[in-house]
DNA sequence: ACTTAGCACTCGGCCGAGGGGAGTGCTAAT
DNA sequence: ATTAGCACTCCCCTCGGCCGAGTGCTAAGT
């Protein structure tokens, strides 16, 4: 596809930016006007209509504006758009909100404040479970014949089904079978732990041997399951964005931001290997409910290990500088919270 | 507010119940034919300007029909509804779906399940922490010198603050330690555990007293704050109402939900110590952005002591038997679930 | 005294026409 | 290659008129 030459993707870039700011259809003498471009409304008459033959711009009806397409937005995302600093009042604000938070809300204050900030709908998909790495596990005594699995991983805490003994297991001996496990299984991530791998753990302690195979299950359940933990924030800003003031076009994407799952599909909670933001503009997005929404996402990383994945949904029409930058500064700062612990 | 005799209570329901079907106002002669009245749409529009009179419908313009006031669904609420009994094979999906859940995820659950069922956004305030009861504590070592607590109780389990030693501890003092703490604190509730309380719990480890100091502080910030888990699910049902196809009129409402406490406070997580389903409807709802909704809710027992409450948030037109049963029958659900463990 | 038939009236919603405005595409001149 | 000029297109808004649903009132009927 034809590179774009220098004032053509000028006046592409004015239009996109123009748009972004207004939401209604540009004209050429807008354009003009508004960004002192030196040349005539017929020439961006002629461009615009170069562009939107290229692909780059739509008109809504015949003698409207221009509009930008999925198209456009994509080569103004990868290369026009000036990223703009988040600034330092901001940054320290967001820091400290992180700051002041416990281990076990991080995630969701972290979702809070991107949606904040963003006025978009914010997405923080916790760990994928398959790496996280297990710290430690404890048995909760329930009844002499029944405990609880509570498992700790370097990015969350969650707790499991009960585990039946076959014989009564005192508190203390919970306390001796808990820390022999997790010796032997901390530092580990979570994919390491077959069945294999823990029938191998405590060799000795066979009377034990049930305890650690419905351990295993747990564990494989919900590695299997994968039910990463999404919190999303902001739904309500969608609503406040013009281009869904109807309720009917609002509501297919709540419902996809809903699903915990398809929320965290969006984010790319799949390919997220690769570092840096990731933009998913309209159709380029799996689910079609969202063609009229871009997606910005960023992994977020704990020890260098790509940890999580979150991100915003908006409108295609956002201010992707700004939002690019922070997403990309909230994924670095939510990475650095949980490093902390 | 004169009682409601015969004939004209009936005007009302039948009013009432048009209305919630059709969402339209409510003409004499409609009323008259589609429910079978046996007098003429004349005495019909007598009885209904003397309703509207009385405050209980409303004639959105001259020349309109009637639409149900606050004060008319009140009366239909508290006197008119019949209860439609859930059906065995809801009955059966519902309790299949809590039974398969996890601890942890009971409550998320609850809330899908009636959001599903009811078609409304559904809101689940886990357990109010002052009153949830301890079962364990357990103090998982990061390093030498720090810690993290863990308190189970009996309606779900949630990590802290780190706590910091004054001098290195071992894992297995820290699970001595954690077993003396839990042991004594087992079996009261949150609100017990004041300062003086926990000073007194261990009086010989005396150089624990920080450690002590320190989970007593944790506990104090997380009952004050009490930031009571609040599960939302199923807000974009809003957006399929009629009521609420202009964005502007939804989104205020979406906010609300989204602000956990604020959705909590709605259901009345507070007052909640009368058993039975509450209603509340439109300007009797503590926010004016839920001037437009009905909150149907209940509190959930578990062990006989109120541990939470649910509900859910949808157009003053609901189907108010339907809805009424549902949340009734999801809290004993709920609460049968969480005892089970 | 209540009910009902009849009727004039009111109001929202739905055209269809018409004007204004923004913006286009084309052509011809620079 | 650029630009001024211009006719044209289409949206949007408003206005008037019409239709229909539904009312309130009055007068007659039971």
């Amino acid at each position: 596809m034809g590179q774009l030459e220098g004032r053509r993707r000028q006046i592409l870039r004015v239009v996109i930016d123009d748009y972004i700011v207004t939401a209604e259809p540009v004209g050429s003498e807008a354009a003009r006007q508004r960004h002192g471009l030196e040349i005539s409304s017929a020439t961006v008459r002629n461009e615009m209509a170069a562009l939107e033959e290229l692909g780059y711009l739509h008109q809504p009806h015949h003698s409207a504006g221009r509009v930008p397409t999925d198209q456009g937005y994509r080569v103004y995302v990868d290369s026009m758009v000036a990223e703009e600093q988040v600034s330092p009042s901001e940054r320290l604000r967001i820091r400290r909100t992180l700051a002041a938070t416990e281990f076990d809300q991080a995630v969701e204050q972290a979702a809070r404040a991107l949606a904040v900030v963003t006025e978009c709908a914010s997405v923080v998909a916790s760990p994928k479970l398959p790496q996280q790495v297990v710290r430690h596990l404890h048995l909760i005594p329930l009844t002499l014949r029944r405990a609880m699995a509570v498992i700790m991983t370097d990015a969350e805490v969650f707790e499991g089904k009960t585990v039946e003994f076959e014989q009564p297991v005192s508190a203390e001996e919970c306390d001796r079978l808990s820390q022999e496990i997790s010796r032997r299984i901390a530092g580990r991530p979570l994919s390491d732990l077959t069945d294999r791998v823990l029938a191998t753990v405590i060799g000795e302690a066979a009377h034990y041997q049930r305890v650690l195979d419905q351990i295993g299950r747990l564990l494989r359940e919900r590695i299997q399951r994968s039910p990463a933990r999404v919190h999303t924030e902001g739904q309500a800003n969608i609503l406040k964005q013009p281009e869904f003031q109807d309720a009917r076009r609002a509501q297919p994407v709540l419902s996809v931001l809903e699903q915990g799952e398809a929320a965290a599909e969006l984010l790319g909670d799949d390919a997220g290997e690769e570092r840096g933001v990731r933009v998913t503009i309209g159709a380029e997005n799996r689910r079609d409910e969202m063609k009229d929404c871009a997606v910005v996402a960023a992994t977020y990383y704990v020890a260098d290990r790509p940890t999580g994945v979150l991100g915003i949904v908006g409108p295609t029409r956002m201010r992707y500088g700004r939002v690019i930058s922070l997403v990309r500064f909230l994924a670095d700062s939510l990475g650095d919270t949980l490093e902390q612990f």
